[in-house]
DNA sequence: ACGAAGCTTCAAGAAAATTTGAAGAAACTG
DNA sequence: CAGTTTCTTCAAATTTTCTTGAAGCTTCGT
């Protein structure tokens, strides 16, 4: 019965036979870039959209997809502005297409560019502030917190270089060079 | 006298002068994790930990963190699954202590290990899985759905050639080898 | 210029997650 | 072995995030 249930629910809403699996799909993309930082209706619409041969319209997504307009005008605007999908404009035709960025590549460089590169920097300088905080009131402690205040200023340089290290490796990700990850290990390595 | 009012300044709060700092890098390293997909809270426990000379108890972090002892113990149970987080003893005390695994780099592999490998090979086996549907279901349709359907196999293949890409350069990356990224922009160069 | 169609924004409601206090277990001490 | 101390687990409550329907804008055709 219940795979008769399928069938017919395919038929009776005179959905394609192959809806079920472009959703799947959709599901497992909108799930990694759910994971990766991203709304999930992110993920969904641009693989909805990287599966169709022509530009959509926001109508055939919200149907598709079975979300309110809003939300589709809401998660298309974030992937417009992040590259990840073009409106495209149909002479005669009044609403907007929508159609996918198609190179993942490129995606992924912009992602990291602009995303992963500001989220490194701002750990970084806040780092460098905790740093910059304990040294400023080193002079006035004793023998026993100056101690403590050394090896916390050991560990949070340790820290920066890591971060360093991470930013030059995003850099040459981005710029699509072979990247080592020893870098970072080695970027720890000088105590124990 | 400035050293006197220094000290004042320490035993008024009852709070070291350099806790300020120390909770200033907690919080940054704990949005980098909240961002990286962790619980907040793992990202600065850790770092209290990664900070001090020596092992603290989930007193003293609750104390300096200023949440309850439960949310320490959830967090804390969670670092010590990742291996952020090790468990000490000490002879002649009852409580647990904890230290931090000093390595991030060991941290860092065993993550992308445990966790991002699992999530491609998810996104994996479903997009294969929609890719199997489609197959399936190809046969009884006409030319015109044929085609759309078939323009979703080139796009899926696409899709999982890149995650079978992104999966050997985790494994790459795990091993502490080098990596060029290069091999993410080769597997979707088939087509335009 | 007016009316209609489509897109976006907003505030309210719903869902999901985090947080907590309290109760239950486990481990140690006398 | 009873009584503490400490850690963990759980359900309730809070906070945060997501979703939605409605209202506001903008653009286009007449």
């Amino acid at each position: 019965m219940s795979t008769a249930a399928v069938k017919q629910q395919e038929s009776n809403d005179s959905e394609p036979l192959w809806r079920q699996a472009e959703l799947r799909a959709a599901e497992a993309i909108g799930r990694l870039m759910e994971f990766w930082g991203f709304r999930r209706h992110m993920g969904r619409l641009w693989t909805i959209l990287y599966l169709s041969p022509e530009p959509l319209t926001t109508a055939e997504l919200s149907e598709t997809l079975q979300i309110s307009s809003s939300a589709v005008s809401l998660s298309l605007g974030d992937l417009v502005r992040w590259g990840a999908v073009r409106k495209t404009w149909r002479p005669g035709e009044r609403k907007d297409f929508y159609e996918a960025e198609s190179s993942v590549w490129k995606l992924l460089r912009r992602v990291y560019e602009r995303r992963e590169l500001n989220l490194i920097r701002e750990a970084n300088d806040a780092l460098s502030e905790a740093q910059q905080a304990l040294e400023s009131v080193r002079g006035g402690l004793g023998a026993a917190e100056r101690r403590r205040v050394d090896f916390m200023r050991k560990r949070l340089s340790r820290l920066s270089a890591l971060s360093r290290a991470g930013e030059r490796l995003v850099h040459l990700l981005v710029a699509g060079r072979a990247i080592n990850p020893s870098e970072l290990r080695s970027a720890e390595e000088d105590d124990q």
